[in-house]
DNA sequence: CTGAAAGCGCTTACAG
DNA sequence: CTGAAAGCGCTTACAG
């Protein structure tokens, strides 16, 4: 049988309180005392039961998701996501608070984590921008002991316990591969539509898709980037104005959101047809890879991101591991040939 | 608050037993009784704690896996998986046996299965062999109310409650579809080199890749399908037949395992480079990519499978539903430009 | 058919 | 600095 705090007390001669006391490193036990209560824990093998220590505890994990209120599909769905995980609440021992905040903005972002710094929940999980003020109050949370995980974009040197998203480099470097593979030879523009250079996925996306391009296809050129601000008219408005300038654009490499802008403006455009890399699998991007006006789209589970927040904010307040292979956010290719069915998405 | 096993008792004026028969639907309680019970539940809005319950039963789940035998990376990879999971037993409430059986052997499936029947664990997970017999040993553990989840290959119209493994009709595809982009026009043969026809995930990634090239890729002709028993030196054996007896092979499908036996039979070959689409990213298919050697590996997570069977057949032990997204496996493809650091694999 | 009491493995006031 | 007792939400013999 798995040893339990009787057994340890019962070697150690202490009572449970003690054993309590030294398996949760509270104060107040004479050194002796803990030793003798740690040379038990030790010989006898002793793991706690996290359930139970939670159901003796009435343990709830009050839980803060900051996100961005962009009209794209991947952050409502990253927002339905989180809702679904609130409605588990119960089972889960969580309590999950959700702000929304304006994208892309610095100030509003900055309040947001300050209003988390007053509010002291367990944990917090946002979507970064990469900017020093945003890492400054990074690290008051991390002093304040509150758990933090960045979501989808992450925050360099910073003091998060985690990021909770794709390796967007390597992102940025398979839609160049495919894209280089898929013209075959044909050479000209290659447009890319980001969203913002604010945020540090994009900017990876950029960095490794313009590295594999620069090594691998030295007849595709880049054009300057174009910023959509993941809103589906203003990417429209600067794709349409990138055709309508450069005649000899044969791909497009989508980095960011607002693909329903991408969408109409390919379809506007007259010409051959260009080979289309999109980031992100939504109604618009399958409708799109299934009619071959997309022919590849990368794709991050935002289920698979919110549940693995979840799971590493409470191992970090149990002081738990997490099992790492199980929070590595995987980077999916989707072509018309592997779409899953609608509503069949995640982890 | 949460209502509790307390509230009920006393809105119904009942004792906590009576509550506790009426929630686990057990026999000898008045039809009158019952009502009243079950009114205060519905009216009380109340779930039950599991946590909670399997503290108070001291409930584990003994589950069995029966894994085959086979010399290659990926049922090595699959093994390691289960011996981890059972190494999480203690704080998962599990007991994990795992029975080796020979690959592709149906009496040895066969007798392992009826071994389960006999023991009666809470649930198995096995690699499936589509036989009629394998399908009769199903449906007489679904009798016996053994929750059941077939890992990695399925089994046609069978008792089974769950297949924890990747679409195999979508990965024939994708393999498709993938080599024809890559072949870009060129014409000839493509060997598909199989581990075994006897086994449903082989079956369907044939199928699934003869229907894409004979529907888009028509000047791309499909030799007959090489089985190497997922054996390395078979493969390479029956791999290097095909290179010298069909001069205009231009592309190679290895939808089974045994790829070292492909790599081998890839190097040994002269003439042009073949476009190469191999399964499961090893060792071996990782490093073939580096060398240009394969072009795509599509790959499924066995720890995800192995996670996911495990939280299935637990779900099912206790009633509770899952979280289908999370259980849906990916088809993973990877090129050279989006491999994962090795040892970081996983859901 | 029903209930009182003890217990699962832990934590928490409270008393000393 | 330490311990006895009660309790978290549920289940299980046992008695009636």
């Amino acid at each position: 049988m798995k040893p339990t705090v009787h057994d340890i007390a019962a070697r150690a001669g202490v009572s449970l309180a003690t054993v309590d006391r030294v398996l949760n490193r509270r104060v107040g036990v004479r050194a002796a005392t803990r030793d003798r209560v740690e040379a038990a824990i030790g010989a006898l093998g002793y793991s706690r039961d996290v359930a139970a220590a939670n159901l003796a505890k009435g343990r709830i994990y009050p839980l803060t998701f900051i996100l961005p209120t962009n009209d794209n599909s991947f952050m409502r769905d990253l927002k339905t996501q989180v809702e679904q995980a609130a409605v588990r609440s119960a089972t889960e021992r969580t309590r999950i608070g959700i702000v929304e905040v304006p994208a892309f903005d610095v100030p509003a972002l900055c309040d947001a984590l300050d209003a988390v710094l007053a509010d002291r929940p367990f944990g917090v999980a946002f979507v970064a921008i990469d900017a020093p003020e945003i890492s400054e109050r990074a690290d008051r949370l991390a002093e304040a002991g509150i758990a933090m995980v960045t979501l989808v974009s992450d925050l360099s040197g910073s003091a998060r316990d985690h990021y909770a998203g794709i390796d967007n480099i390597a992102a940025g470097r398979t839609a160049a591969s495919l894209l280089g593979r898929f013209l075959n030879g044909r050479s000209g523009s290659i447009a890319v539509l980001s969203g913002s250079m604010l945020v540090r996925d994009h900017r990876e996306r950029l960095e490794g898709f313009e590295a594999v391009l620069a090594g691998e296809f030295r007849h595709l050129r880049v054009l300057p980037v174009l910023e959509g601000r993941d809103d589906p008219i203003v990417a429209e408005t600067v794709l349409a104005g990138a055709f309508a300038a450069n005649r000899d654009i044969v791909g497009v490499y989508s980095l960011g959101a607002g693909n329903r802008g991408l969408v109409r403006a390919l379809k506007a455009r007259a010409g051959a047809k260009v080979a289309v890399i999109a980031h992100e699998l939504t109604d618009t991007t399958r409708a799109a890879l299934g009619e071959g006006v997309i022919d590849a789209v990368l794709n991050q589970d935002a289920g698979h991101e919110v549940r693995s927040a979840i799971r590493v904010l409470k191992a970090k307040a149990d002081g738990l591991a997490v099992i790492a292979a199980q929070e590595r956010i995987r980077l999916d290719i989707f072509l018309r040939d592997n779409l899953p069915e609608a509503g069949t998405m995640g982890e």
